[in-house]
DNA sequence: TATGAATGAGGATTCATTCAT
DNA sequence: TATGAATGAATCCTCATTCAT
């Protein structure tokens, strides 16, 4: 009886939708200005205009706001890794995996506010947040892995402990995107930091 | 008369100083327990075993504690780092470069508590300790930066881009910690992981 | 759409004004029994029937409130003595003068919990509010400092130190206040009492 | 046993009592300066030199303190009221008024700090201190009821509402020693302000 | 559905007073 | 007697959340 698809449901539905882009729109914008903590619920009924009653019309809480931002940037970045074939020849594997990095990078500064949040405090507010971040790290990490374990296997990569690099070129991923997207806010050249990194993870720094 | 350094003058002050120490070493458990934010001035006394008066006694603010476990850290670290010459030969220098990780390691291994916090939600508190943990990491991105450049200067290393690199590093460095120290609780083998780590900078993953 | 003047609006507003009101008149009540000091946040909100929050909602704190009942009464007064012709011929000036007084009598009388409050120690509050205190008691002994100064002037008052004598007057019609409106909670003869005054500071009471 | 006056007795009890009156005096200075509620039990024992523990080997609680100087200022101004012939022929009896009310405020001038504290904020602390600060008042208005009595039944005074004038003339006094000893910090010529005011009591201000 | 006034638990901090030394 | 560290009740104020309209 509710869910019958006439124009006047279907019109509110919409309705609803758009108020909810609109709350979350205007959280993402305070949250990154503010930070978690220091915005309250007067800042985002505020910036989203609307009344503080119609806020948890739409949300639970605080939280549940930050929390779906905070889906909404891993899904991105869980996109943005998705597909990638590490398995291919070793020739076009570095551009391969320029484009990757370049990727992620994209992902991360066309989400600008949202890559502040979490790196800058994503992590500590809440045992959920927590560890919805910690799964995303451990996903990524486990990419990172993966494709290592498969160059070594096929012989393009030198053995090396695999547990411990991963977590060295998981950080210097984390920390690129901190610090050109967040602290940089964009300001970079996508290309020349991801090819110096990925130059940098394969050939060392020994000169030869 | 008063403060003639009797007995019983020197008495009190060390039972001050023990007071303090003891408010010190709750906050930092707290802390690490259940992050910056969580922790109420109540849970501080409560796990200090001491009245709400008595905290304020030794400390201004609950940021003021907070700040000092910090600076703690903080000395800790900087002091691994310092007096590590990273302009000798290269022959040792992977010897001294790992050296100077695993006293890195130790000096948050040592300090997981502290460690825990500083890397878990160190940012987005309060602006002076914010500022704390920017200037700490642009010092130990700084030192990095020095050294490859120094390397450069003296052919051991080869051109690179020595900005994207030390974040590269720096991030690494920040990843180790955070995955061995905090989420491992600090069991793991460091020369090994330092080392592993030395060398994946030093000579990259490709294979020759 | 929202802020269109409807009836919804309109009463909305009218139930702030009376909520505001409604906390006001509470303050006031309590302020007269207990005194600044000893009257707490709580002791209001008890009294008005409201919770923490919602003083909150009205008045920025303790001192805002008190301020504006402050004003209220040096309001009244203000309006009780404005608009006195003291220039007029000494014939009709005996009869004005009686009935500012008794204006005055009549506002502190209309408002005798204020009154209290102002009289009894409104001095060494908050400096904001010993400033307001002060401002108005100068005021009022400037208006009988001028009106002295003509009386003079026009040959109606004898020469005398306009200085000294405006500061007994006002010193008069303020324990006058104190007594018959804050100790005999304005049982009196407002009239009797203003022409004793009157005559009192006209005649002296030398027998002649 | 315990109050033989031996030697060693008296030498304490001596002392004792030189310990009180050090506290007693700072607290004055102390009282004056800040004001009754401004101040703490913290500036009372910096100001005496004493620690906190001292104070209230000597006295109950803060009120207490305040009592006692309270006490002081009271019992001085009765003293310069005490034995004025207020009976005595019509002549002699403008220069014993005025005496006697140069005798009042020289015992306020000479108590500033105290007369400061009193008349700015004596009332609303406590309902100890509010008592006798108002029988002290009733007591002066008595004593000048009693005056204007006695002057009206030797036929010296015309007959008037000594109730209320007695009122007004405390209340001219009151203002006085306000004005002249608290805001002014005691720099007037005390003669002629109590010839001024004696003048006018006596013969008001109309011109004849 | 939208509103925003009301709520009250919970936060940090203060300070008169006590009491072991 | 003198000390001053320790106490904890009490203060003001905030803010996420609820709910009557």
């Amino acid at each position: 009886m509710t869910d019958k698809p006439d124009g006047r449901t279907e019109r509110a539905r919409a309705a609803r939708e758009e108020r909810r882009a609109q709350i979350l729109a205007a959280a993402l914008e305070v949250f990154a200005a503010k930070g978690f903590h220091t915005t309250s619920i007067t800042d985002l009924v505020e910036a989203a205009g609307v009344a503080r009653g119609t806020f948890y019309l739409y949300f639970d809480s605080k939280d549940t706001v930050f929390c779906e931002l905070l889906d909404d940037l891993l899904e991105r970045f869980r996109a943005s890794v998705k597909g990638i074939d590490v398995a291919s020849g070793a020739a076009s594997a570095v551009d391969q995996l320029v484009t990757t990095v370049v990727r992620i990078l994209d992902a991360a500064a066309s989400s600008q506010a949202l890559a502040t949040i979490v790196f800058k405090e994503a992590v500590g507010l809440d045992q959920v947040v927590d560890d919805r971040i910690v799964s995303f790290e451990e996903a990524l990490h486990d990419y990172v892995r993966v494709s290592l374990a498969n160059g070594v296997r096929l012989g393009w990569l030198r053995p090396h402990d695999t547990e411990v690099v991963a977590t060295l070129i998981y950080g210097s991923i984390r920390q690129v995107i901190y610090r050109y997207v967040v602290v940089e806010a964009g300001r970079f050249d996508r290309e020349h930091v991801a090819r110096a990194m990925v130059e940098h993870h394969l050939l060392g720094l020994i000169a030869r």
